[in-house]
DNA sequence: AATGTTAGAGTTTTT
DNA sequence: CTCTAACATT
């Protein structure tokens, strides 16, 4: 078929391995990515060679991501090596997928045409709901817990009967689950879990429907498949049949060192069970990165090599060794902080002077990297004061907004009247003298008669009953209106006659919510012109079908934009477009790469984070975390701790973090300045530092089990002069109004000094050892 | 129903 | 410290 595979124009600039996976023949097969290797171009080369060699027409192939983001950039590099219309390829994310299978099966999947998708705000407050309802006592069963438990279930493709019950309180939890579930199914909506579940459950049972799709696709590719949890590799394999059956060929691209999601339920796991499973003989790794010089990737795998179990890998590159990275100590967050503006303004002058490697030309370039979003704060406050404009990534996104919400949900009423997360969301919004108690009338009555809301209105009676119909004939004559109109015109109909505009223009801080809203009407039109409806295509159409040509989905304009809504929640717009340096976590940091990389806060219990240290598994993940941050770094990295810090308000006394010992000495400078004027004015540094706990923990001798660490009684000499000298770490003491607890750790010398206790039945608490009351158990 | 007060919690995040 | 949610007050 290919006798020379350097023939294509496509495979021109790629490396021999790098052209080894884009020609494979039409087997399963895993290629290992490690950071900076040319992944993405890889899977967009192959899928355009694929096509271009006429071994798989657009239909038979199947592609996809975990996020929007990266199945747009597969789609937009796609088109830009071949004439093909990417419109109707089944390229997206996961439950995009899921959600176009579920559109296309609907009756099959056993769901309303009109089903609605919950994001996460809905689906807790659906379980808030649910748990009033049952008289739930959500001090026993808080509804967040309730909601993991629920979504980990789904991610393991577990339905209620399925879960192994181990004690009353998860019987309980079983009990919500289905409960919530039968909610679910009444109201027509799924949430994200639902949408992989359901479509996996649909393969699973449905022979004919399972035979078509294991014949239509015959190349499966897969992103990110470390993060692929056990349904959605179940899914996959539905998908692809048993080996030898004649179903497609999955090529999973993946980076075992870069998992970073196990906590949502993310295995890596999969990725030996699959080479185990389907027999894969076709392995190979891209070891040759083409981002960072070899300072950067040398602390990367020496760190990395730490990790038990790889599937080994080692990226190298042909670029220099380049500047060292440098590691700084600074006394205080705050200190930390100000020392990396400052490096910053000299990076950025020198980077003016055209000096090419020694600056960096742009303050995108720029990138601070820390563990948990706490940590920006400092840092905003630092950048905000010497004036350097600066973006946080993460945070509410643009349909997570509360105004967006409201408005969606009122579109989605108009879809589907017995979305009862919908109508509870904005049955009062604006105020319309529903109060509390009316909605619990209402409720009442819906339970009674085993109905939706909207629905029961008419079964209360007097005010509240009135002001109830007067909302459900409000959204049915809004309903009325929109026959014949387009998208824009439903939406500015809505804004309008619900009152939300004028509502927020009565509201101090209103102005922008209403320029958000303004900003949904663009949305909604640019999506229809985009999606190929035509702009004024009538969003609703009055028979309910409608079918898209592209994709064959049975979607309304309306209905597809709420979907998109759920699907893709949108960029935090927050000051786009300016250049900026960039603040982010380092989970965040993925798949990003920068010319200067800043990673803050690393200290033991930060980065280490302290709940992730106390086991194996868990410390993995870190490491494999600051593997991650370590290769965003093009030409430049900084690692910095600081000896205290700010957090929760109380000052912490961070040792620095192990990870410095598993980096190579040779790739390092320590740029701290020798003589620091604080070193000395620390109090007892030493006692402040040998105490926590996992000091005396090592990791190092490959305990492969967990094993919580132990206090350990200090031989360090006494801290604190008075009646509460004998207080050593470890020591069992008593409080007269905390009661018993085991003393954590001690910082500090004479009037200064304070023990951390672990009281049962308070928490840890710090105590003054000059003047807490305790006496030795 | 709007506004003020207090208690509690506080990794990481996409869909 | 700082944010949120639940509670209390007017």
């Amino acid at each position: 078929m290919h006798s020379s595979p350097h023939a294509s124009p496509l495979l021109q600039g790629l490396n021999n391995e790098q052209a080894a996976a884009v020609t494979l023949p039409q087997t399963h097969a895993l290629i290992l990515a490690g950071a900076g290797s040319g992944k993405t171009r890889v899977l967009t080369t192959r899928i355009a060679w694929l096509m271009q060699t006429g071994q798989v027409s657009p239909g038979g192939l199947l592609a996809v991501t975990f996020t929007n983001k990266a199945a747009k950039e597969m789609l937009t590099r796609l088109s830009a090596m071949l004439p093909v219309n990417v419109r109707g390829m089944w390229v997206g994310t996961f439950h995009g997928l899921c959600n176009r299978f579920l559109r296309a099966h609907w009756k099959l999947a056993n769901l309303s045409q009109t089903f609605q998708i919950l994001d996460t705000q809905d689906q807790l407050s659906a379980i808030k709901r649910l748990s009033k309802q049952f008289q739930v006592d959500d001090e026993r069963f808080p509804p967040k817990q309730t909601m993991r438990f629920i979504a980990a279930c789904k991610e393991d493709g577990l339905r209620p009967k399925d879960v192994v019950v181990r004690d009353p309180d998860d019987r309980k939890r079983v009990e919500l689950y289905e409960l919530y579930e039968i909610q679910c199914q009444r109201e027509g909506v799924v949430d994200f879990g639902e949408l992989m579940l359901r479509s996996y459950e649909l393969l699973r049972d449905n022979d004919a429907l399972r035979e078509h799709y294991r014949h239509r696709f015959q190349h499966i590719l897969v992103d990110e498949f470390q993060d692929t949890n056990k349904l959605q590799y179940a899914w996959l394999k539905q998908l692809a049949g048993p080996v030898g059956g004649g179903g497609g060929a999955i090529l999973a691209v993946g980076d075992d060192d870069q998992s970073i999601y196990a906590f949502r339920g993310a295995r890596v796991g999969n990725m030996a069970d699959f080479v185990r499973e389907y027999n894969v003989t076709h392995q190979i790794k891209l070891e040759q990165n083409y981002r960072s010089f070899s300072n950067i990737l040398d602390s990367a795998n020496h760190l990395i090599s730490h990790n038990k179990g790889r599937l080994g890998k080692n990226l190298h590159t042909t670029q220099g060794a380049g500047e060292p990275v440098r590691v700084y100590e600074s006394a205080t967050d705050f200190a930390e902080a100000q020392w990396m503006v400052e490096e910053m303004k000299q990076l950025l002058r020198d980077g003016k002077d055209g000096e090419g490697t020694n600056g960096v030309q742009a303050r995108s370039e720029i990138a601070v990297l820390y563990r948990s979003n706490a940590q920006s704060r400092v840092i905003e406050t630092a950048l905000f004061n010497a004036a350097m404009p600066y973006r946080v990534y993460g945070g509410l996104r643009f349909f997570e907004r509360a105004e967006i919400k409201h408005a969606l949900a009122y579109l989605r009423l108009l879809e589907n009247p017995l979305d009862d997360t919908s109508f509870m969301r904005v049955v009062n919004f604006p105020p319309r003298g529903i109060g509390a108690r009316s909605i619990e009338q209402l409720q009442d009555a819906a339970r009674a008669m085993g109905c939706a809301m909207h629905d029961s209105v008419h079964a209360v009676a007097g005010k509240a009953g009135a002001n109830l119909s007067a909302f459900v004939a409000k959204i049915d004559v809004l309903r009325e209106q929109t026959q014949g109109k387009n998208l824009r015109q439903i939406i500015e109909l809505l804004l309008d006659h619900t009152g939300l505009i004028e509502h927020y223009q009565a509201e101090r801080e209103g102005a922008d919510r209403i320029e958000n809203l303004q900003e949904l009407v663009n949305a909604a039109e640019s999506f229809v012109t985009q999606e190929g409806f035509g702009r004024e295509a009538v969003a609703l159409p009055v028979d309910g079908q409608m079918i898209n040509p592209d994709t064959g989905e049975t979607l309304s304009p309306l209905a597809a934009f709420l979907t998109h809504a759920a699907l893709e929640s949108g960029d935090n717009q927050a000051q786009a477009g300016q250049d900026a340096i960039q603040l982010m976590t380092v989970h965040a940091s993925k798949g990003l790469e920068f010319d200067c990389v800043f990673i803050t806060g690393m200290e033991e219990g930060l980065f280490p984070h302290e709940n992730s240290m106390n086991d194996f598994d868990g410390l993995e993940e870190e490491r494999r975390l600051m593997y991650v941050a370590i290769t965003r770094a093009r030409r430049r990295l900084y690692l910095s701790h600081s000896q205290t810090r700010m957090l929760h308000g109380q000052t912490r006394y961070n040792l620095k973090s192990r990870f410095f010992e598993e980096l190579p000495e040779h790739a390092l400078k320590w740029i701290t300045p020798a003589r620091s004027a604080f070193a000395d004015a620390m109090p007892s540094r030493r006692d402040a530092w040998q105490n926590p706990a996992w000091q005396n923990n090592a990791w190092g001798g490959g305990a492969a089990t967990a094993v919580a660490p132990k206090p350990v009684a200090q031989r360090a000499a006494p801290v604190s002069s008075g009646p509460n000298a004998w207080v050593r770490s470890g020591v069992q003491v008593f409080h007269t109004k905390f009661g018993e607890g085991a003393v954590v750790s001690i910082e500090g010398v004479g009037d200064d000094a304070r023990a951390q206790v672990n009281f049962s039945r308070h928490g840890t608490k710090w105590l003054a050892l000059s003047v807490a009351k305790l006496t030795q158990v």
